[in-house]
RNA sequence: GGGGGCGUAGCUCAGUUGGUUAGAGCGCCGGCCUGUCACGCCGGAGGUCGCGGGUUCGAGUCCCGUCGCUCCCGCCA
């Protein structure tokens, strides 16, 4: 385990050494240990034991001639029981040194044993060489916590919280509580509610974050907040996300976007650094959400390899080629990218249409460029394309003999999000991320608006309290909403190595431009007043300007561990459908608790 | 809501075109073993093949349904 524990323990009857702490200099000491069987090596004559607690593992030697009485007892031992031991430390011969163990200069040689708690064999191996069903891990997760692993995981998000918190209070930050129980507010995410006794038929909402209570703190003068806070969204779950999760949040007045990037840096490089994560020393680089898009086709690009987008649009004016000029005439784009000189099977292209198809689109076309003057294309859409055109998507694509080219003709979100997903494929299946290098960047001037043909109406695109801004990067005012599509917003992302990792603002602190975006997005006078009255009010009486951002400890964690899901870094996480296998959770419950609520199931 | 993968001994897995009594490694139990450190050697126990139904002379294997876990799409202001 790699962290220790720094201070001796206070004496007392169950130990006085912590037992991984233990080396040559303790030589001859007379010590008591206690902690759990790790593994027993029962000679018939000497036996050893391997013990182990958090601080790590020592050596147990039980001599059959110098403590017949621990020599008996130590027969029974099994894994996972609970001992306490008295001994001596012993320097160990130099051939039976074991480099491989912290303690490995030394043993102790056992005068008395007791066996505080037996435990019955282990559902699985608490080794880290067995891959374990995660279900089973998480039923007995007090087992699972035991392992290396795991110890390793939650120590690092302490120190990740520790860094955080250390930060934030040198500059002054204060940590301020904000309620579980608030307001549903129907908006973006499903709220998880929690029915209300006190009013039968209206129900709590867990918030999905404390965007509106750190305004109000904001608006209530303490100028800098943060919070290590726990969120709730009622959405299906992935590798990266689950219903509740942790956020650290952060929320400053008398700011504009510069002062947030850079404390977001301070506090982030803080926490990279102590976790010795090699990323590049702040300022991290800005890139716009058109660029990203563009060239990446995702707005949190992996820039760590290439392979990135090309619009081939202007290379195919005339195309007799339906599925591209349909395309093009529809307001749609032809993009594509050179994965390069790679031989796929015919299987292999299949299932990488079938990933395109799973992002939306409606095909996928792939070509291998060959250095033949009347077939310069292996591909099942050769036919249809004149050898000029195929020339200048060779140019456009920097095609050279042998490569494969990939292209996507749909929606511009679509044929970007694509071959956004194809490229991440490409990466993966052909190993073309560099070993240990990372990337982290902040992604800005986000699109302040999306419409929603199907609703008709625009909607906000990242939440209805951030400042929108004109293309120039000026702060947007109320008259400015007129023309919704022109606009940016305010907000910022940051991205590791492809992943989001946090995100924020700069908020609306002007009543008149929060009015204006609530009405454009369809959300009216009374509506407004219903849901974010309190908001609105607060706007009145003189607010500052502010912004803030949310990191992601979970994922944050993760990546710095180097686990690829976030429940490896949560002591106690649901499981991908929600529930909770350890505790049962979401559970029936008792009549009576319903009738308390005035809620009937039907 | 949709798609993919997995479910066989306590754990990790194998199991052929459907065919005798379902296997391996680890663990577990018993025995032997005084320098091991994933100890070693010998022996043994241990199975509702996730669950339900169907096809068949015969199902771990084929079909239908269902449950659980997992990855992804949708969703996640």
């Amino acid at each position: 385990m790699s962290f220790g524990v720094a201070n001796p323990p206070r004496p007392n009857r169950y130990r006085d050494a912590w037992a991984g702490q233990l080396d040559a200099s303790r030589a001859g000491d007379e010590v008591r240990v206690s902690g759990w069987v790790h593994r027993r090596r029962d000679h018939g004559g000497l036996i050893f034991i391997d013990l182990r607690e958090r601080s790590g593992i020592v050596q147990l030697v039980f001599h059959p001639e110098t403590s017949p009485k621990a020599h008996a007892a130590a027969h029974a031992l099994r894994s996972e029981d609970v001992i306490t031991v008295a001994g001596t430390v012993a320097r160990r011969s130099p051939e039976n040194v074991n480099p491989n163990l912290r303690t490995g200069e030394i043993e102790i040689a056992v005068a008395a044993l007791e066996i505080l708690a037996d435990s019955d064999t282990p559902p699985f191996p608490l080794d880290e060489d067995t891959a374990v069903n995660e279900d089973l891990r998480l039923r007995h997760r007090s087992l699972d916590l035991r392992r290396a692993p795991m110890q390793d995981a939650i120590a690092l998000r302490h120190r990740v919280v520790r860094t955080m918190r250390e930060v934030l209070d040198a500059r002054d930050f204060l940590e301020i509580e904000t309620p579980f129980l608030t307001r549903s507010t129907p908006e973006g995410a499903r709220d998880f509610l929690v029915p209300a006794r006190i009013a039968p038929g209206s129900s709590y909402a867990l918030p999905q974050s404390p965007q509106l209570f750190k305004q109000l703190l904001m608006i209530g003068g303490f100028e800098r907040y943060y919070q290590i806070v726990r969120c709730f969204r009622d959405e299906d779950s992935r590798a990266d996300r689950l219903p509740e999760f942790t956020q650290l949040d952060i929320e400053m007045a008398f700011v504009e976007e510069d002062d947030v990037l850079e404390l977001s840096e301070a506090v982030m490089g803080a926490v990279f650094g102590q976790a010795g994560f090699g990323v590049p020393v702040p300022p991290w680089p800005r890139m716009t959400h058109a660029e990203a898009m563009s060239r990446f086709g995702s707005d949190r690009p992996d820039t760590r390899f290439g392979l990135e987008l090309s619009d081939l649009g202007d290379a195919l004016a005339g195309t007799e080629f339906k599925v591209f000029a349909g395309a093009l005439s529809s307001g749609g784009v032809v993009r594509g990218i050179n994965a390069g000189a790679h031989a796929l099977a015919r299987s292999d292209l299949d299932a990488l249409t079938e990933l395109a198809k799973q992002h939306g689109a409606k095909g996928l076309v792939w070509a291998f460029v060959q250095d033949e003057a009347d077939t310069p294309w292996r591909s099942p859409v050769a036919k249809f394309l004149a050898t000029d055109e195929i020339a200048a998507l060779n140019e456009r694509l920097g095609a050279r003999t042998g490569d494969l080219l990939l292209i996507v003709a749909d929606e511009p979100a679509i044929a970007s999000r694509t071959l956004g997903a194809l490229r991440l494929e490409l990466a993966r299946r052909f190993d073309l991320v560099p070993a240990g290098t990372h990337d982290i960047r902040w992604i800005v001037r986000f699109p302040m608006f999306a419409y929603k043909p199907d609703e008709q109406r625009w909607d906000a695109e990242h939440h209805p309290f951030t400042a929108p801004s004109r293309p120039g990067g000026e702060p947007a005012t109320a008259a400015d909403l007129d023309d919704p599509a022109s606009l940016l917003s305010r907000s910022y992302d940051l991205v590791l190595d492809g992943n989001e990792i946090g995100g924020g603002s700069i908020r609306n602190h002007r009543l008149d431009v929060q009015r204006r975006v609530f009405e454009l997005i369809g959300i009216d006078e009374a509506d407004a007043e219903a849901r974010f009255g309190f908001l609105l009010d607060a706007l009145r009486y003189g607010a500052p300007p502010h912004g803030g951002i949310a990191m992601g400890l979970d994922r944050i964690v993760a990546l710095l561990a180097g686990r690829d899901n976030i429940r490896e870094v949560i002591a106690f996480p649901k499981a991908t459908s929600g529930g909770d296998p350890l505790t049962g959770a979401p559970a029936p419950v008792d009549p009576a608790q319903l009738r308390e609520l005035g809620l009937r199931l039907t």
